[in-house]
DNA sequence: CTGAAAGCGCTAACAT
DNA sequence: ATGTTAGCGCTTTCAG
C-alpha cells in the first residue's frame, strides 16, 4: 500500500536478516529452505510488498515464460476462440502470451524477429505462414515453433491441424448422399494449406461418388469476397444446388446473399456447408452445417508440443479429426442422423 | 543461417574490433556514434546475426516496452475487434501486447499481479474491474493504468468509454419518435458501468418523452441468458413492441428467439436495438440497429493516455460519443434518415 | 566520439 | 540448509 520505489530481494534480505540468495531460494519452487527461513522471508516480503522481478530472472535462466502467438485477422470467429483457449491454457501452465498480428508473409517475418528478441520460450504461428529461413533461425536458437493450422515447405516443423482433407471429403459424401447434382465450391486463400487440403478432400470425395465440380469461385477467406463470389456463381441460368464454402466466416456471407439478396430457400433450393463450426454457426440466424475444428483439442496438442517437444522427430505432425455437424442449412440424406 | 548459440554484443564488439559499449550505442536510437563506427558494427552484427537482448535492456532501463492487456470473454465480437486495434496500434508504437483473460474480480486481481511482475510499461483493463488496492499499487509503482469501458470506485483513474448515457438516451428518443408504447429493456451484467449508464440514459430518455418502461429482464451480457430473458418477456398476453438490448451480442440472441422461435416480425411487430455496432450487426442476417462504439477512437485515446499520461489530473476521463446506426431491425420514424 | 567500469535484480554453483 | 561469489547481456556514467 505504501511502497514508493521498487523493492528488491536485497531489501527483503536485510529486513529478514538473511542473505539475498536465501530470499531467492524462498521464491524458487524447487529449492531447499527450512520452515523457519521460509517464514521469516515470507513475512518480510509481505510487509515490503516484494515480488520477484521476472525480467531479471529471465535474464539469468534464459527462460521468459512467455510464448509468442501470431494471429491474422480476428474477424473470423475461429481465431478469437483459439486465442482465448490458448491464453487460458498458457496461464494455467504458468506461461504468458505475447500477442502479435500479421496478415502477410512480410508482416510475419518482421514480427517473428520482434518475438525472438523477447527471448520467448516458444512461438505459435496461427496466421500467415513464414519463410523457411526464419523457421530455421528458430530451430538454431532452440526456440520451439508450432504451426497452428498452417503448413510450411519444410516438413520437419511441428504442426497441428485438423483433418482438413477428411473434412472436405466428408462434405462431398454428404452432398452425394443427398442427391445433389450441381455442386459448387467457394475457395479460401489459395496460399493456405487448409484451403488446399479441404478442396482436395472435397474433390476426391466427389470423384469417388462419380460426381464432379459444377462451379468454383474464389473467396479468399474473406466475407465480402465470398459474397461477390456467390453473386457470380448464381448469376447463371442453371444455378448450383449445393455449395461447400471453405470456412464458416465466408459461409455466413454466402448465406446472407443467398437468403436475403437472391431470396433463395436454404436448403430447399440450395444446400450450404461451411468449415470450422464456430459458435455463430449454431445460432438460429444461420443454422449452418459445418465441419467442426476441435479447437480445444488442437490447442491442447499445440501446447503439449511446445512445452515438451517430441523426442522423436517422427511424431511432430498432429492431425485431429473433426465431426460434420448437421444443421438446417443443408439437405440431410436419409439415415444420416 | 548458421548461428548456434546466442550471440551477444561482446561477440560483435570483438569481431568489429571495438568496445562492447560501442556496440550498445549503435543499437541505441539516441546515441552519438561516428558513421565509420556505425558501419563497422552494423556489418559485424549482420554477419553474426546479432540482435540486442530486449530482456537485458529492460532490466537496466526499467522499461519493457510491454503493455499488459486484460480482457474478458472474447465471444462478444466487440472485444476481438478492440484487441486487434490495440495490437496493431501498440506494434506501430514499438510496444508489445501481453494478453490476459479474466472473467471475475478475483481473476483480475491475480492476473494483475502477474502483469506487474513483468515490469510492464502500462496496463489496459478491458475486462471485469478490479479492486482499488491493486489500482493503487499500480499508481504507487508508477505503472500507468487505463480502464477501457469500465469504471472503478476511485474516480481519479484514467478511463476511456463511449458515451453510454447519451447512447441509451438516443435509443429512447428513437422509440418515442416511432410511437412505440410497450417498451422493454434487456439489461447487461449489473456490476458493469456500461450497463448502468446505458440503462440510466435510456430511462431518462423515456421519461423525457413521457414514457415508462413496460418490461425489464436481465441478460448479463450473455447470449443464452438474453434468449431466456426474451422468452420470459414475451410469455405474456401483451408483449412489448420495442426492445432495447444492452449490447449487440445479447441482441443477436434476442433476434434469434424473436424471429425463429416466436416467429415474430421484426420490426413489424417488435423493434430491436442493440449497442456496440459490431461488424455482425450490419450483416443481412441481423440487420441490427445499434449504437456505435467507435472502437478505433477509443483505442487511440487509450493508447495516448497510456503513453503520454495526462499532466493535469483533471482530464483523465475520456468519453467518446457514438452514432445510432439505423438499420432494419427497428421502425424508423419519419424524417430520421 | 570512444573505452573502461559499474551495476540493473536475480540465479546458480560453490563452499561451509 | 545457508552464505559467498560470479555472472546473465545490456545501458550508462565517467574519463580521455
Amino acid at each position: 500500500m505504501n511502497e514508493k520505489r521498487k523493492v528488491t530481494s536485497l531489501d527483503v534480505a536485510r529486513k529478514a536478516g538473511v542473505s539475498q540468495s536465501a530470499v531467492s531460494r524462498v521464491f524458487t519452487p524447487g529449492a531447499s529452505v527450512s520452515a523457519k527461513m521460509q517464514e521469516k522471508v515470507q513475512s518480510a516480503a509481505m510487509e515490503l510488498g516484494y515480488r520477484p522481478n521476472v525480467i531479471a530472472r529471465s535474464l539469468i535462466t534464459g527462460q521468459s515464460r512467455i510464448i509468442g502467438v501470431v494471429v491474422g485477422y480476428l474477424e473470423n470467429q475461429f481465431y478469437p476462440g483459439v486465442l482465448e483457449l490458448l491464453s487460458n491454457s498458457l496461464q494455467a501452465h504458468g506461461y504468458h502470451l505475447l500477442m502479435f498480428m500479421a496478415n502477410s508473409v512480410s508482416d510475419t517475418n518482421k514480427v517473428m524477429q520482434e518475438i525472438i528478441d523477447y527471448q520467448v520460450d516458444g512461438i505459435i504461428l496461427a496466421s500467415v505462414s513464414l519463410n523457411s529461413d526464419l523457421a530455421n533461425q528458430c530451430r538454431n536458437m532452440g526456440i520451439p515453433l508450432v504451426l497452428f493450422n498452417r503448413s510450411i515447405d519444410d516438413e520437419s516443423f511441428p504442426i497441428v491441424t485438423s483433418d482438413n482433407y477428411a473434412g472436405g471429403r466428408r462434405v462431398a459424401e454428404l452432398f452425394a448422399a443427398a442427391g445433389h447434382q450441381r455442386i459448387g465450391y467457394i475457395a479460401g486463400w489459395e496460399g493456405a494449406s487448409t484451403q488446399r487440403d479441404r478442396e482436395r478432400g472435397f474433390l476426391d470425395g466427389l470423384e469417388a461418388a462419380g460426381l464432379s465440380l459444377f462451379a468454383r469461385e474464389l473467396g479468399d477467406f474473406n466475407k465480402e469476397d465470398a459474397e461477390e463470389a456467390t453473386r457470380q456463381m448464381f448469376s447463371v441460368k442453371q444455378v448450383p444446388d449445393a455449395v461447400f464454402v471453405a470456412n464458416d466466416h465466408m459461409a455466413f456471407g454466402v448465406l446472407d446473399v443467398l437468403r436475403h439478396e437472391l431470396k433463395l430457400n436454404v436448403p430447399g433450393q440450395v444446400s450450404v456447408v461451411g468449415y470450422d463450426d464456430v459458435p455463430l454457426a449454431s445460432w438460429s440466424a444461420f443454422d449452418l452445417t459445418s465441419v467442426r475444428q476441435p479447437a480445444q483439442r488442437m490447442v491442447d496438442s499445440t501446447i503439449a508440443m511446445l512445452l515438451d517437444p517430441p523426442t522423436t522427430r517422427k511424431n511432430n505432425r498432429i492431425v485431429i479429426p473433426g465431426d460434420l455437424m448437421l444443421r438446417g442449412s443443408a439437405k440431410i440424406p436419409k439415415g444420416w442422423n
